[in-house]
DNA sequence: TTATAGTTTAACCAAATGGTTGAATTAGAT
DNA sequence: ATCTAATTCAACCATTTGGTTAAACTATAA
């Protein structure tokens, strides 16, 4: 019927959660189907296997962030607030999606080749705006010696890794769900203050 | 023989290689065998199962960088000194171990309880003595405000995710291995001036 | 109503996987 | 030399896993 969601889009959505919480190898067909509410085979009638619906769901992941990353980097704004643009939309992306952070970066590591093909398909590489205004922050005088890939992995760096290690870092730091929430929250802020001033006053 | 490494030995070793390379879904106890190059229920002779193996190689991963983590934090050093230590330490690590730090984040994420009860096990709590250097910092006005906890999880993410997300930016940078590994080496002074400094001049 | 194409299901299958077993071999003590 | 306990191995096993198949159901158009 109209009103059910269609079966496609049922596996689809299911397949996310179990690929983002278990990984590919962890991950289970059947789990993916009881999830959907459907039979297994169907798994195959609409996506051909594991790693055809695999591929689909890593790849719509990477399209969730990279594009947008890419795209306030190229926009017009000045540095310091594409910082804030690039660290509000980590934390907002994280809000809705707590794995696809850690589910990206790790099975983009366990296989360099889909990753970097997928790149390539995609055509994408750091926009030149944001080179030459790292590069002109520097030549003028008003930045640090810095290499635009070094500053961006900074940025990049203080977004993730606190979510990709919100196990580690909530359980030394003996921090509730919603606690962890607020520290994460506080992040927005505090980001573009580190990177732009540091600690020092 | 004496001259030959101990059986146990080259388990544990092989069994660290393919355990931090594939994760613990991905690892099969045939390819840990094939890479001792033993018979496989000699992993079962020596270590129960799959499970008690992989706990083994996790706890052992952990306590090559916990450990020697909270022996900086709890020295009499200066807290630049400290951040100087810290990230020279996480970068020699890399150099020894490349794929722990990933393998560490990934599978403490997909079992928190096992780290949990880990850090509990090893009355493991973040130094005194480095809380009491950061909130000084702040009360006597040499420093903006920030709170021990982002003060440490800044240093921590800026060391370890360039070396989690290595095949991204290696994508991204168009950068060999080689240069990428001048690029994390740079990381070295890059990191603490950040952090005290920012970028801005 | 009925023919047709798209969808769903239960039952199956071959391969892979972690694990077991019992015999054979080896090293060390007596 | 021989007895004993630790070590190693090949063959085997039960279960799980991704995947297949053929029959059954359903909606829709003629």
């Amino acid at each position: 019927m109209a009103i059910e969601k269609e079966t496609e889009e049922r596996i689809f959505e299911a397949a996310q959660r179990v690929f983002q919480l278990r990984g590919f190898e962890g991950a289970r067909m059947q789990e993916i189907s009881d999830e959907a509410g459907i039979n297994k085979s169907m798994l195959h009638y609409y996506f051909r296997s594991k790693n055809a619906l695999f591929q689909e769901v890593f790849k719509s992941g990477v399209k969730k962030i990279m594009p947008a990353l890419f795209g306030i980097l190229a926009n017009d704004k000045t540095l310091r607030e594409k910082v804030v643009q690039i660290v509000n939309f980590y934390h907002d992306v994280y809000l809705e999606n707590t794995h696809l952070p850690a589910f990206v970066v790790y099975e983009m590591n366990q296989n360099p080749e889909r990753f970097k093909e997928f790149i390539k398909s995609m055509d994408m590489h750091l926009p030149e705006e944001f080179i030459e205004q790292v590069e002109e922050g520097v030549a003028s005088g008003k930045m640090r010696r810095i290499a635009p890939d070094q500053f961006l992995i900074n940025v990049i760096s203080l977004c993730m890794m606190p979510m990709i290690a919100r196990n580690m870092a909530q359980t030394l730091f003996h921090l509730d769900d919603t606690e962890y929430d607020s520290f994460l929250n506080e992040r927005r802020e505090l980001i573009p203050n580190l990177i732009f001033n540091g600690v020092i006053l």
